[in-house]
DNA sequence: TCAATAGTGTCTCTCAGACAATATGAG
DNA sequence: CTCATATTGTCTGAGAGACACTATTGA
């Protein structure tokens, strides 16, 4: 049998692998990777941006809100378990198309049992579909996102509600996020803030097609400092969107509908 | 011995906690977790954009060239990781205000060898310092790096030259990179062309103070598509630097310096 | 005094934002 | 016809970019 040495620095590439994969290797401690995914939609009725939160029913952090999420397994990258975990926990399909990533967190103790590393993923869901939380399933919930002119990001699920701010990344209110979670949710709307003019993706969460009115709406939420004249978005995000044509019913003129383009 | 489920939800958060850390966990398999590092910085000489690179003695991709990094250890984050792993290797200290987290890449099949999962950092470097490959250090350079104006990315050591194309994300020329670090390049050189107007921090590779002209020519490199005044940049970033009144010596007009701001 | 280099002033063009005007449908 | 609602047109101010002009030094 010919040496370590031999194999990595003599061999072949080919040779190098097969030895690599019949040899035993030192075992450095490793994490455990797991995925946790923002999941932004708008409710038709009500146009306020939502957030897709799961009641922990375990320790740690039993009884808190937390985002879906979990494990990576080695046949996939993270996108495709994110994609996955959120299937399997909310039913509900994403394609890469509607998930970006949005930051990886490795600080040691962020999840008290054992090193876990999380990368967390942005996504956007049209319509905010109902969520079934049967027995096993955890309790789901769409609660409210948005953030106000203090710069505060405000969550709200039924008559509870907690405040993150941005300055300190303290969380206040009636209820506390499991793990880091509030770290992560105020990154991925101060991301999706900054990203309005020039990469509106969110307006996924629209569905095929929305008014400026339901745009404006939502850039509103996530800016409350932006123009105040919802039909200015037809000349600001003139590259990104474009007329579909068809126009809806309902009291008043009737406004028409833009997709988001390729 | 009281069983998982009565730890898992019905004892108090201390109580599972102390019951976690003594009982065995099923080993799901785990990735290995690496990070790299895009290290930018200029010559003070031809102020061109250099990468720093380091050539692999070993397979897999012996002979390659490949961004600098290592593991992940469970007493860090991937942030302190990388400049760990930074000051080993070219003996370079960064702090936490000369990198920034890029992306993490988990494509299985990435490493040839096992499941390797590596979160991928950009670092700003003042005047490319002097870099020691003796023995046993790995043969480290500085590689030119600018995008040309088919929105190429262009490596260049000595006279050997490997381009990148953002389309297709083939890579082609004298030399490869290992691994997918050619693809991790790429997404660097792209976000800091998309943020020099709103953030411009990769100025900090020019070093505490540097003249419009520098600055300009920066931004050349990372964009050839800029304005072609170096003077409008007083206009136009106003807001990121400020004069620091000095003034340089030279043939001509002496230019004055200016530092980005906190 | 000229060459070389750098910074400043000015003009133009584009575009964001506010507001007024117009379009469309319900009752 | 009038009200409610939404889109379109117009005006204005700010700012980016090009270019010419001025400033500062060495030779």
């Amino acid at each position: 049998m010919k040496d370590k040495h031999y194999y990595e620095q003599q061999a072949t590439e080919e040779e190098f692998l097969e030895w690599y994969k019949q040899s035993d290797h030192p075992q450095y401690e490793k994490p455990s990777l797991t995925v946790d995914n923002v999941i932004l939609s708008v409710d038709e009725e009500s146009q306020s941006l939502h957030l897709l939160l799961i009641k922990r029913k375990a320790h740690p952090f039993k009884d808190h809100w937390a985002l879906p999420g979990g494990f990576v397994s080695s046949d996939e990258s993270t996108s495709e378990a994110c994609i996955r975990e959120t299937a399997e926990e909310t039913g509900v399909k994403l394609t890469t198309d509607n998930i970006e990533q949005l930051y990886t967190f490795s600080k040691p103790g962020r999840d008290p049992r054992t090193w876990v590393v999380s990368t967390a993923y942005l996504s956007f869901l049209p319509q905010c579909p109902t969520l079934e939380h049967g027995d096993d399933a955890k309790e789901a919930v769409w609660a409210t996102v948005h953030r106000n002119k203090e710069n505060q990001i405000v969550l709200q699920i039924g008559a509870k509600q907690s405040i993150i701010d941005t300055v300190t990344h303290e969380q206040t209110g009636d209820f506390q996020l499991a793990f880091d979670h509030a770290k992560i949710i105020e990154m991925a709307i101060t991301r999706l803030g900054n990203k309005l003019n020039y990469e509106p993706k969110v307006l996924q969460v629209l569905g095929y097609s929305f008014t400026l009115k339901e745009a404006w709406n939502l850039f509103y939420q996530l800016d409350p400092t932006i123009s105040s004249d919802p039909g200015n978005l037809s000349k600001t995000h003139a590259d990104f969107i474009e007329q579909v044509d068809y126009r809806s019913e309902g009291r008043g003129r009737p406004s028409r509908l833009y997709r988001l383009k390729d």
